[in-house]
DNA sequence: GCAATGGTTCGTCTATGGTCGAACCATGAA
DNA sequence: TTCATGGTTCGACCATAGACGAACCATTGC
């Protein structure tokens, strides 16, 4: 009597615990390999070895065999975008009660989120996008007004290839740390890519914290002011 | 050491089949009663009770009570999107070896999907936005051109107040049936509600088909032909 | 008052599935 | 070859949680 796809087969996929953790450590992009994974779980090898194979025949991760090493990563930008969406129900519904957030303050200033900036940096990039007019909406999905695309063209970012891409160009991604709003979608990370590339900061290995150096953030600080 | 909040706990919620059987059935956005969600779910009514109990606590449904009648709907729009990301995933994941959509024709020609036209008319209408420039991008995410906007408003949807709403305003939906998209988001809601209002279609009672007048499709097909 | 209907609570049963120890394959280096 | 390391498979154990029967509360109507 049931119609459309399995939707409790995905949900009770990531509805155990080690594999959430997983999923999460997943969030920012890279590959992982089992044994990193099995840590990130809090579980053995042999444990992350049979929940990684049900993720991968879930159609959630894909593995990338590399000589004795097994990569995994997340399969595709809407997987990231489910776990996100369930992050914010999980947010907005059991409230602050979880943890405030990173205990780190490195963390907790600018540290990357699935492929874009997130933290207090990224908020501040978010409300400062919201009330220049460049982007418009109050959800989770926003729309880029004609001020966004040329300030976003003007800082460098080309916007076209993006709106090629079947990716959502512009949306909304609810910091957990902060419970408050940062810029994710095609535009969040051609934004941190172009961080990047102007040398403005680096992503510290091993870890999820973006580091800037003093002239980036002062070059950030002048583009992105808040106010 | 996790972070973020409990995704897992959320999950294992929409994991369980008969809970998901509840939660989808209650996407098209009424509230139904837990004797009807128990059927839906296929199961008794006390696991029914049981059920809906959880799902109340964990935030993701809203109970009602009026009289001896204890009605359920969706916590708001956010718990409808995570399902529909997470019907995403298992569409295209899992494949179109589920079952490959509704059987009867009419709900598969128009129905309703949380508060949106769905079908093969929401497919229609979705592409003919795409088509005609009214809309831009091509993943879940859109954004509504001057083109597109300039359209809704001569058809007499007020778009104003939607910007408002912190609902997104414009988001593709993945008909599961078709595997196509269709129009969903605030725009989609205030369509289906003009269809309405102008008799050109209503909504047959205790399913989620919703059935044109041909005039009413004659009109749409005037409206938003496809090509 | 009584009966009927809609929902919930309690107790029990059962099975699914998460966990680890141990053994087993595969790759790479000495 | 031998050894070490990274992953997987197998088997057994155990807890959780989903299922229902029965009884219990609440509202409505007679």
């Amino acid at each position: 009597m049931k119609e459309g796809p399995d939707i409790a087969q995905t949900a009770a996929l990531i509805g155990d615990p080690a594999r959430a953790n997983m999923l999460v450590a997943l969030m920012d992009g890279h590959a992982l390999t089992a044994t990193e994974l099995a840590q990130e779980a809090g579980v053995t090898k042999q444990t992350a070895s049979s929940h990684l194979a049900r993720l991968t025949e879930g159609g959630l991760l894909k593995r990338e065999v590399q000589g004795r090493h097994h990569y995994f990563r997340l399969n595709g930008a809407d997987v990231g975008a489910a776990l996100e969406a369930l992050m914010g129900v999980s947010a907005s519904r059991t409230g602050p009660r979880t943890r405030p957030g990173p205990r780190d303050p490195a963390l907790r200033h600018a540290r990357v989120c699935y492929d874009h900036l997130a933290g207090e940096m990224g908020v501040q990039l978010y409300e400062h996008a919201q009330g220049a007019g460049w982007i418009s909406g109050d959800g989770t999905v926003l729309t880029l007004t004609e001020a966004g695309h040329a300030a976003f063209s003007e800082f460098g970012i080309a916007l076209e290839p993006l709106q090629e891409n079947r990716r959502p160009l512009c949306r909304a991604c609810l910091d957990w740390s902060m419970r408050r709003h940062h810029l994710a979608g095609g535009i969040g990370k051609a934004l941190l890519q172009s961080f990047y590339d102007r040398g403005w900061a680096r992503r510290l290995p091993g870890s999820r914290i973006v580091s800037f150096t003093p002239q980036g953030e002062r070059a950030f600080q002048g583009y992105f002011r808040a106010g």
